[in-house]
DNA sequence: CATACAAGTTGTATAATACAAATTGCAGTA
DNA sequence: TACTGCAATTTGTATTATACAACTTGTATG
């Protein structure tokens, strides 16, 4: 059991590894901003306060890289009306263009990694990233 | 199927930045010299080449992390006697004591995080990431 | 309304990384 | 064997991702 868990510590030190060496390749968008924006893209304007949560990150960081994206005009601020420190950020149109051409080419890249894999590992992947997932933004909250 | 990987694609990305929130807790190793060790630990002595390949960093990088922790004195050089160009590295004992040391705090927190998983899911994760592992090196090998 | 708390921004620092240029050694060929 | 090009590494420089601490401004409550 120790021995499952080490080497899944190893694993997982090693995909982090790997898949950042792999990921500069994003073209208009750098990794930080398109985590920001896949979760933008699928949510109602938030507060930055709440991706920062979300994404544990730092607010500070998680307000240099809206204002980054802000810069490029893929996401926009309105004002929040019940709350005047807050804006509610939102991805825009331009935003989601490029997001999605981005997003396009990196499942290139995965299809072609992933190329040989039945689909029925594919599935228990991605179950099993969804939990791994899970379990991490659990344990963090503590 | 294509939903499948784009699902897996996003899960990738949320996964490098969830754990990257929690790995600041390495103590006397920091990132990168932690991935280092592991391979190692675990190898004979070895060209920065050869760490560079397998870690896909490049060799510039390789070689500061080495040198730093050549500072350290968690690896040390010896001269490799068929090639003048090249020192073969290799894990000291205090390297590998302080390896040893990180290693069993990461472990404990992910025994704390995949604390509620069945054993069965465990085999699992580990042999899915295992085999994700080896895709992606292959493929950046092309 | 005064004080404490919340939300965000900005100053500063660090880690991880890449690319390009420079150095030094090796190996094959004219 | 001297020359030329390739290999291995290091160092200069730049960029991205990130955190922590200090500051500013708004909100809410005793």
């Amino acid at each position: 059991m120790k021995d499952i868990l080490e080497k899944i510590e190893y694993e997982i030190a090693l995909l982090v590894r790997l898949t950042t060496a792999i990921s500069p390749k994003l073209g208009e968008l750098d990794r930080s901003g398109y985590i920001l924006l896949s979760k933008l893209e699928e949510s109602e304007p938030v507060a930055i306060n709440a991706i920062a949560d979300e994404l544990r990150l730092n607010v500070s960081t998680a307000s240099r890289q809206i204002a980054a994206l802000e810069a490029k005009q893929f996401i926009r601020r309105s004002p929040d009306q019940r709350n005047g420190r807050t804006s509610l950020i939102e991805i825009t149109p331009r935003g989601r263009e490029v997001f999605r051409n981005v997003r396009k080419a990196r499942i290139g890249a995965y299809s072609e990694i992933l190329g040989s894999w039945p689909e029925a590992e594919l599935s228990r992947l991605e179950e099993t990233l969804e939990k791994l997932n899970h379990s991490l933004a659990d344990w963090e909250k503590k």
